[in-house]
DNA sequence: ATGTCAGGTCATACCTGA
């Protein structure tokens, strides 16, 4: 099975984008990330008509995110990440897809670092190394997957000493990530594509994609249960080019059945 | 410093967030 995930960066602009690279790539189950929709205006006829199944959870001008499964219906598992209930931003949504729980996530961008928007993103993924402290101790197959907006190493970023002091790129980011590899985690483009810039987001300024100006920013993190599974990954990242695209491409990992 | 999207509004010109 492939799971994708796409920051979509708007879904309303971004639905006829969504329609055609959901036809031609045809993934079990997808995670969607900026909706910038309220709840009850996400547009889940369109993407029933397209064949999928569809959980999100929406928010008025910012973040949203949704869990799509291919002729089925994600089973929603939760829709907040644990650890604060006065965190109200719509930034996590997890269900069960074809025997894999996918949790579906957009983790704050941060900036300006340092600040309350950077503070903010440490608290986040202080609750998300926990939630995935306790995904693990299940031994289910899981996924993680979405924007991290986190670059996790030099490799992944096109020229690393201009972002020393962004939010993606900052020490305190990359070691909670590293942490997050350290607990089991594989990541999934990275364990198939070992060497080399992989890219999934280019900035809509100055011509980044056309120069090829790209960060690795989402990210598909896999359980132990999983990750024997994984046969293949990549980035559709002709979607970029499209018109009135996303400044993020779809990203996915190939899983053999269980 | 530059500059581009998307969504929203005390809207047709600016604001925030990214």
């Amino acid at each position: 099975m492939k799971i994708a995930t796409y920051n979509v960066n708007g879904i309303t602009s971004r639905l006829p984008s969504l329609m055609r690279w959901l036809n031609e790539s045809k993934p079990e189950a997808v995670c969607l990330q900026e909706l910038k929709i309220p709840h009850d205006k996400f547009p889940e006829a369109a993407i029933r008509e397209a064949g999928y199944g569809v959980i999100w959870h929406g928010q008025k001008s910012f973040n949203g995110v949704a869990i799509l499964a291919r002729g089925a219906d994600p089973v929603e598992v939760r829709r907040a990440l644990p650890g604060d209930s006065d965190d109200l931003h719509s930034r996590y949504i997890e269900g069960n897809v074809g025997g894999v729980l996918v949790g579906c996530l957009y983790l704050p961008n941060g900036n300006p670092a340092p600040g309350p928007k950077f503070d903010y993103k440490l608290r986040w993924l202080e609750r998300l190394e926990k939630h995935a402290e306790s995904l693990l101790a299940t031994n289910a197959p899981v996924v993680l997957a979405g924007d991290y907006n986190i670059i996790p190493t030099e490799e992944d970023v096109f020229a690393p000493e201009r972002w020393v002091d962004d939010a993606l790129f900052r020490p305190e980011s990359r070691d909670a990530y590293a942490r997050l590899l350290k607990q089991g985690w594989t990541d999934g483009l990275r364990r198939m594509h070992p060497e080399g810039h992989i890219y999934t987001f280019w900035d809509y300024f100055r011509d980044h994609y056309g120069r090829d100006r790209g960060l690795r920013i989402d990210h598909l993190l896999l359980s132990p249960a999983l990750a024997p599974r994984l046969t293949g990954a990549g980035v559709d990242r002709e979607v970029r080019g499209w018109e009135k695209a996303s400044d993020h491409a779809p990203t996915w990992v190939e899983l053999a059945d269980g």
